[in-house]
DNA sequence: AAACTTTAATTGGCCTGACCAAAATACAAT
DNA sequence: ATTGTATTTTGGTCAGGCCAATTAAAGTTT
C-alpha cells in the first residue's frame, strides 16, 4: 500500500504570493519600492482585485509588505522581518501578551532558580556569577546601548535556567525570553528615569545570583518571585493596557 | 526626541484573524472542528465574504486553518507546528525526559490553578466541575480503557489551564500534556495495582477542582503542588531510571 | 512671498451579488 | 449490492461600485 498525499488545488492567490515573495527575495523588488495600485496590478496579472488582495494581505501578515491608504503598497525590509517561529510570532504581535508571558516567566523562573540552586555544578555557579558581574558592569555604564543591556540581562536569566538541568524548562524559557528581549530594552529605558526602581532591579538580580550560587533553593525561589512580580507591577504602571481587569488578586 | 510608531488603522480582516486565533489558542475552537460556511460566518460576523476570506487565507498561511472545496474550513492541530515540536523530539530521544516534563508541569499547573481560581468565569468553573465528574466516572469504571482514562485526565487539567486566561501558559501546557498523555496511561496501569495510591490521586483531583471552583487561589496552588509531587514520587518508585541523581532536594 | 486653508484626485478598505467548479450526498438504474 | 447520474453544498473567482483617508495641488490670507 503506497502513501498518497492529498493534492492541493493551487489557489491563485497563493501563486501570486510565491511570485511576489520570490521577486522580493531575488531583489527584483527592493525594500521601499512601491507596488502598482491594486486595480492596475490586478489587471496586469489578469486576476480580480479581491484575489490580488488575498495575496497582499498574506504577504502583509508575513511582514514583507505594508499597505497604507493612499500611500500604496510598499516592500518592507526583510532583515527585520525574517521570522521562523510561527507561534512565538503570534505572541509578539499581541500587545497585551507581554503580561501573559511575564506571568509564565514568573512560574518558570521560580522553579529554575530553585532547582539551579540545588543542582548547579561548580562550573555553572561560577558561570552565573560571571554573567552577573557582566550584568552589573553594563548596568553601571550609562553609555551602554540598551540592546546590549537587554541581551546580557537575558543571558543572565538563561544561565540560571540552564543550571536547573531540566531540558524542558530550558527549552520553554529560552523561547519566551527571546521574545521578551526586545521589550526589555524598551522597559529598561523607562526604568532608568527612576533611579530608585532601577537600583531595585540591580539588588534583585544580586539576590537571585547569590541565593543560587550559595545553594539556597528556597531563597532563590523567593528572590525570583520578587523580581518578576516587581517587573510586572512596574510595567503595569507604565503601560496603558495591562491585565489588571483579569488580575483580581 | 521621542520615538513615534506609525499607527495602523486596524483592518477588519486582521481583527477577525486575531479573534479566530484566540479562539484556537484558548481551545474554544478545537483541532478538527469545522468553521461555518463562509457565507454564513460572514453574516454572523456582520462582514462581507471577501473580507472574511482575507482573514481565512491569512490563518491558512499561518498553518492554523485549512479549507477544502466543499469540505469547509477546518482547524488544524497546532501542536504539530509549534513549541511542542522540538520538545516532542527531546522526550522521544531521552528516556528520563518524563521527569523533566513533570517538573515543568509542577511549575505550570501551580500557576494555572492559582490564576484559574481567581479569574475563571462561572461557565469555566462549571466546565471544570463537569470534567471532574467525568473523570471520577471513568476512574470508578474498572472496564474503562486506559487511553480514554488518560484523555479525560488530560482534559481535566487542560480545562483548568484554559480558565487561567493566560494564552502563553495555555499553549505551553497543552503541548506538554499532550506529550505526557500517552505515558499517563501506562503509569495509571501501575497505580491501579495499588488502591491506596490510586485513591489518593482521586482525592487530589477533587481537592484541586474544589479549590479552583470555590475561588481559593492559594489552596488551589497548594493542591496542584501536592498532586504533581505525588505523581513524581510515585513514578520515581516505579521507574528504574528516575532523575534522583540530580534531584538533591 | 510665505504660511495656512481649501479642494480635488488618488488609492486602499469594504460591500453586494453573481457565476463557476469541485465534491459529497441522494437517488436511480443496472 | 454496485454502479452511474443528478442535485446541492461550498470554496474560488470575478465584476463593479461606494466610502474614507491621505496627499498633492490650487487657492486664499496675511
Amino acid at each position: 500500500m503506497v502513501e498518497f498525499t492529498a493534492i492541493k488545488p493551487t489557489r491563485i492567490s497563493d501563486t501570486v504570493v510565491e511570485q511576489i515573495e520570490e521577486m522580493i527575495l531575488t531583489g527584483a523588488l527592493r525594500p521601499g519600492e512601491k507596488l502598482p495600485p491594486e486595480r492596475e496590478l490586478a489587471e496586469q496579472l489578469g486576476i480580480s482585485r479581491p484575489t490580488l488582495r488575498e495575496a497582499i494581505v498574506i504577504l502583509e501578515s508575513k511582514g514583507l509588505l505594508e499597505s497604507r491608504r493612499r500611500g500604496g503598497t510598499v516592500v518592507l525590509d526583510i532583515s527585520e522581518a525574517g521570522i521562523s517561529d510561527p507561534l512565538l510570532e503570534l505572541v509578539r504581535s499581541r500587545p497585551g501578551m507581554v503580561f501573559h508571558v511575564l506571568e509564565l516567566r514568573d512560574a518558570l523562573e521560580m522553579t529554575a532558580a530553585f532547582h539551579a540552586a540545588s543542582r548547579a555544578t561548580p562550573e555553572e555557579r561560577s558561570a552565573i556569577s560571571a554573567k552577573h558581574r557582566e550584568l552589573e558592569a553594563v548596568y553601571a555604564d550609562p553609555e551602554c546601548d540598551h540592546e546590549t543591556e537587554a541581551r546580557i540581562d537575558f543571558e543572565f536569566h538563561l544561565s540560571i535556567a540552564e543550571a536547573s538541568h531540566n531540558l524542558a524548562l530550558i527549552h520553554v524559557m529560552r523561547g519566551l525570553m527571546e521574545v521578551l528581549r526586545s521589550d526589555i530594552a524598551y522597559n529598561l529605558d523607562k526604568l532608568r528615569e527612576e533611579p530608585r526602581k532601577y537600583d531595585q532591579i540591580q539588588s534583585q538580580h544580586a539576590e537571585i545570583c547569590d541565593a543560587v550560587v550559595s545553594g539556597d533553593p528556597e531563597r532563590a525561589r523567593a528572590a525570583a518571585r520578587q523580581h518578576l512580580a516587581f517587573v510586572y507591577d512596574t510595567l503595569t504602571e507604565n503601560s496603558e493596557a495591562p491585565l489588571n481587569a483579569e488580575r483580581a488578586r
